[in-house]
DNA sequence: TGTGTTAATGTTAGCGCTAACATTGCGTAT
DNA sequence: ATACGCAATGTTAGCGCTAACATTAACACA
């Protein structure tokens, strides 16, 4: 990646054109040309014309660096997650930036994977490029990564939970809730031997406390929990850790499916509804899979691009509600 | 997101602390400070020690902005993906930023939605931050992106595809090759009435491409082609669409796994092996879900991390092979 | 006729940093 | 002692743009 262009070339150095460039072209000073691209209406239309004409036969491309540093508005928003790929956030992503990128800012995004000191490195390196604002998926897990967000005078949304004493806003759910609306269900149901399987990163916890408080309080036995890796293919072999189990809570949709594929090799899934299943199984997501899946998964629904476009909009808006809980459902089907 | 903060306060002022201030509070100049941040070699050990004190005290973070301008070097690449949300390229997106971010890289990215308007504007808002590469999936779709892209001076990737005359590097595969390859298998297994379903991005129309030929040229009659949106439900639907068929090509897992769960409601899947399927289905992309699916999902298996990582490496370095083929294999499984 | 008023454009300074070139002091060879 | 090399630090200029404040000309109004 060096510059290595022979700069004796030609006359016409392949230097990118700047706004005096333009300027020069048009007969005109860089600030017209400035105005033309930011305020229009400021500029005479035959200048304007004029000045358009000399961007095109130029090429011009404005570089937004420098603007940057002259405003002090770098038109962009910091996103973390703890992970892009086949994953929930992508959605968040996805309605996040559908609503940021019309309005002239750009994603910088980074991801933590589930790891807090690459967290807070990926923090300061977002921070040091002067975001407008942070939207990131949880809480940062370090005392560290909390000291650089309430210090950087921005915007700061924190999603897909609802913490108590956040830094700034929250576009979330209650994984509490989620845990205990599912244990609820599963005990109406007549279940007995309850489990959790998942993750253990803080909103699979919460939502582990929520079905743990709810099934102890039921006067049930504890439920077990079984913490995998985060891929789904370890969840398939998990029934074989889980006997006797009668209804496994997954932290997310795709443990959920990955376990019912094992239940399935077990003998243990049937095609007919919840009631008929040795096993219910509920997810957390509403992935689109889950419902091509037969039994068709029964899962907590989140609208995770919603969370997008809500963090997207608090960014935005300063003042108002800072605080939104987009909840959840339970969408039952026929897995549990 | 104005900033109204009072600045007639208290004698701190809330101002974010710059190079100087730091220098100055350490007895040293702002450039000493600069070179403890980038080379820290050239600092003697206690004057060193004595400006990250400083550092630390004030809370410094740098201003990469400022840096990029009077460097010209930005630290950061443009992405450009359709989609990002549950697609195939968030591994893409995944593998180039584990890559690049460990090397001080951001991930700037944009999202096209298959729309060549929106690519183009995307373009040139990624330009206009002055990445010191783009990696994109696909190629430009209009002479306006490609333009751009040739004039931007920069390391251009084109990936996911292996474009006759890319712009500058390309890591992918040859979606042509991947639907002949699916046509062989098909044929060989005796299949006589083939479709393709899926989407109309070029890619797809690629592997249709690859699909008609080979198939045409073996002398069985012409496969129909069924445009689905982009969503996997509306393929649950196609099989009523396609009467007769035995075979069917989706140009990626998710129709794949969809039009299976239509199949299923018509009782037309098993869950033994293929040669007992009363309709064969192919996918490509290799979804971890497509192997938890019972019967489970054969597909052309592409490693979309891969095209991610390889990306990255052509970013980072010029000369060399600029042109990598990362093949795909056809994967058997239940379905087909 | 002078005095606003407004529309259109220009001038100046500086955002926070780094590249490129000084400068300083000190140890060492001659 | 003089020169030289080197390590450590500093000075200067400028990256490409924009905020804030001129300046100019044309015209309306009393």
């Amino acid at each position: 990646m060096s510059s290595e262009v022979p700069k004796t070339e030609t006359s016409t150095a392949p230097v990118p054109p700047t706004l005096s460039a333009v300027g020069k072209r048009a007969g005109v000073s860089s600030i017209t040309v400035s105005r033309v691209l930011r305020v229009p209406d400021l500029v005479a239309p035959e200048t304007r014309a004029r000045v358009e004409e000399a961007m095109r036969e130029l090429g011009y491309v404005p570089n937004l660096v420098a603007g940057a540093l002259a405003s002090s508005r770098t038109n962009s928003v910091g996103v973390l997650v703890p992970t892009i790929a086949n994953s929930i956030f992508a959605d968040t992503v996805q309605g996040l930036s559908d609503k940021l990128e019309p309005l002239g800012f750009s994603v910088i995004l980074a991801q933590s994977r589930y790891d807090a000191a690459r967290e807070d490195r990926m923090l300061a390196a977002l921070l040091s490029r002067r975001p407008e604002a942070i939207i990131m998926v949880g809480s940062p897990a370090t005392e560290e990564g909390n000291r650089l967000l309430r210090h950087a005078r921005i915007p700061i949304v924190e999603t897909w939970d609802l913490p108590a004493a956040p830094i700034d806003a929250v576009a979330g759910f209650d994984n509490y809730k989620a845990g205990v609306a599912v244990a609820k269900h599963l005990i109406a149901q007549g279940r007995k031997q309850l489990a959790f399987i998942g993750g253990d990163d803080p909103r699979a916890t919460r939502r582990w406390l929520g079905f743990w408080d709810e099934i102890v309080a039921s006067g049930l036995p504890e439920p077990r929990r079984l913490i995998l890796d985060r891929n789904a293919s370890g969840s398939v072999a998990a029934h074989a850790r889980l006997p006797d189990v009668d209804a496994v809570f997954a932290a997310n949709d795709a443990h959920a499916i990955g376990f019912m594929a094992g239940l399935r090799k077990a003998g243990l899934l049937c095609d007919g509804p919840a009631s008929q299943q040795p096993v219910a199984v509920i997810g957390l997501g509403d992935l689109e899979m889950g419902r091509l899946f037969s039994p068709a998964l029964s899962t907590i629904s989140v609208h995770g691009d919603a969370i997008g476009r809500t963090a997207a909009t608090l960014t935005l808006e300063r003042g108002g509600e800072r605080k939104v809980d987009l909840g959840f459902e339970l969408v039952l089907r026929d897995s549990g």
